[in-house]
DNA sequence: TTGCCGCCTTGATGCAGATCAAGGCGCGAA
DNA sequence: TTCGCGCCTTGATCTGCATCAAGGCGGCAA
C-alpha cells in the first residue's frame, strides 16, 4: 500500500455531503478532520483481505475498489463495488469477511479504527450517517442478490449499466432521464464477469449483442456510450409490477 | 394480520439476549418495554410489501419468515431469512424495497416507527446493536450472493442446510461440530428453491441425490436427517483456502 | 373409508451459458 | 517501427439446470 499524507481541508473534500460525515456539524468535523490521513492504493492493490485484521476504518475519496470473495477451487464472486463516498470496514470488530482490491488507483480518507469508534460513541451524527448507509448496502447487496439468482445473461449486462449510470448521475448531480451517456468502464472483462455471476467468454459475448441491437457503442472496449438509455430500460426486468428502471 | 395482544414480560423474553434490544440495561428495556406490542401472522400472511409505508419496526420473536423480490413475469427471488431475534424495518425511512411473508405463524415484537426513532436518537446501546446486526446482515446476504452467483445446485443446497443447522445451533446454544443432527425445514421445496436461485424440480432431485448418496435421511419431506455433519462439510466449497464450513 | 388437493418426486427433453480453443487488437517497451 | 503481452472477441462444443410432463404421496374433509 503506497502510503501519502495529504492536507486536504474536509470543507474542499469532494464527498463531504455524501461519505459517512455527511451529516456531520462543524464541531465533529473538526474531530475527523483531526484524526484522518490520506491514503493512496494503486490499480491492482490489496486494500484488505478476509479474515486479516486492519486498524484503519476508511471512505474512498476517488477511485474504485471491488469486495469479493474467491473460493477454494479459484471461482470468484464480487459482492461489492465502493465508489467515492462509500465507507469500508466494520467498527466494532477488526476483520473483514471479503477481500477488497483497488480496481482503479484509489484514494482513501482513513480513520484509526479506535479513534473512529469512539467518534461514532459521541457523535450521533455519524452513527447514525453510518446506519443508513449500511442499510443502503444491504438493500443494494439484496437486489444484487436478484440479479444473481434469476436474471439472464443480457438482463446483468444491461443492470449493471443502467446501475453505473445512475451511480455517476448522484455523484455529478445531473439526472439524465434519456438521451446519449457516455460511460468509461472501471472495471476489466473478467471483474464484470466475476460481478455479474458469468464468464469473461459470455460477458462479452452480450455486449456483442448489445452493440448488434443497437443499444450501445463500443468505441474502446471500456468506453460505452449508450445513445438513448430510454431503449436500455425495458429490458431491464426490475421490480414488480411493469418493467422499470 | 392477526392482531392478539400481549403481555410478556421483556426479561423472560425468549430473543432477549439476541434482538435489537439486546445490550439495552434496566432502564433502557423499561421504555422499550412501554411501546412494544405483539402481534401474531399466520403462515402464508403478509408481513409487508415492497414500496408500501409501514409505521412500525419489529423484531421476530418466533416463527419464520421471508424477504423477497418478484419480477414483472412471476420470477421470485429470496433475499433473505428472518428467524427469531431478526429485525424488520428500516429506521429513517418508512418504505421498504422487498416483500416480507409469514413462512410459518410468526410472533413479532412491534414498536411504532416514530417512538422506535426516538429510543434510537436516546439510547446509543439501541443503535450500536442496530448497527451491528444490519452489518452481520450485509455479510450474511453478500455469502449469499456467492452462492447465487457461483456455487452449483448441490452445493447450493448444502449450504442452505448447514446454515440452518447453524443457525439453529446459535439459538439453542448448542453446538454440533459432528453426529447426526434432525431438522424441521420451515420451508416447502418452492420457497428452499426460490431461496437458493433454483427450480423446484433442480432443488428436490438434489435432496434426492443427497439421499441416494447417504449424506442425508429424509422421514419427511420436511425433516431433514444429517447422520453426520462432517461429511456434509468438505461439499460445502466454502472461503478461500481450505474447503470448510 | 374415500376422494380431493397441494406438494413433492421423477422422467424426458431443450437450451442458456460454461468450457475449450483460436485468434485479433491496442499499448508499452525496446 | 516492431515485438510481445494483456485483454478482448469470436467460434465450436458440451453440460447443468430449466422446462415440459406425469404421476405419487399424505393430510384433511365429508
Amino acid at each position: 500500500m503506497n502510503l501519502r499524507l495529504a492536507r486536504t481541508s474536509c470543507i474542499e473534500c469532494p464527498i463531504r455531503h455524501r461519505a459517512v460525515c455527511a451529516e456531520c456539524d462543524d464541531t465533529e468535523l473538526a474531530v475527523l478532520e483531526g484524526i484522518k490521513s490520506y491514503v493512496t492504493v494503486p490499480k491492482g492493490g490489496r486494500i484488505a483481505e478476509a479474515g486479516e485484521s486492519l486498524d484503519h476504518l476508511s471512505s474512498v475519496v476517488s477511485g474504485c475498489a471491488t469486495v469479493s470473495k474467491t473460493l477454494a477451487d479459484g471461482r470468484r464472486q464480487m459482492v461489492g463495488l465502493l465508489l467515492p463516498s462509500d465507507f469500508i470496514g466494520r467498527p466494532g470488530r477488526a476483520t473483514l469477511s471479503f477481500d477488497i482490491e483497488a480496481a482503479t488507483d484509489v484514494t482513501l480518507c482513513r480513520f484509526q479504527r479506535r479513534a473512529f469508534e469512539a467518534i461514532i460513541r459521541s457523535s450521533p451524527n455519524v452513527a447514525r450517517r453510518l446506519l443508513t448507509m449500511t442499510l443502503d448496502e444491504l438493500d443494494v447487496a439484496r437486489d444484487w442478490q436478484v440479479l444473481l439468482g434469476r436474471l439472464t445473461a443480457r438482463e446483468r449486462v444491461i443492470h449493471f449499466l443502467l446501475s453505473l449510470v445512475r451511480r455517476e448521475a448522484t455523484e455529478t448531480g445531473a439526472a439524465h432521464r434519456s438521451g446519449p451517456v457516455r460511460l468509461e468502464l472501471p472495471l476489466s472483462r473478467e471483474m464484470i464477469a466475476d460481478y455479474l455471476g458469468l464468464t469473461i467468454e459470455t460477458t462479452s459475448r452480450q455486449f456483442t449483442a448489445l452493440r448488434k441491437d443497437g443499444l450501445i457503442k463500443t468505441p474502446t472496449a471500456r468506453t460505452i456510450v449508450v445513445p438513448d438509455l430510454v431503449d436500455l430500460m425495458p429490458e431491464a426486468m426490475d421490480e414488480d409490477g411493469a418493467p422499470s428502471a
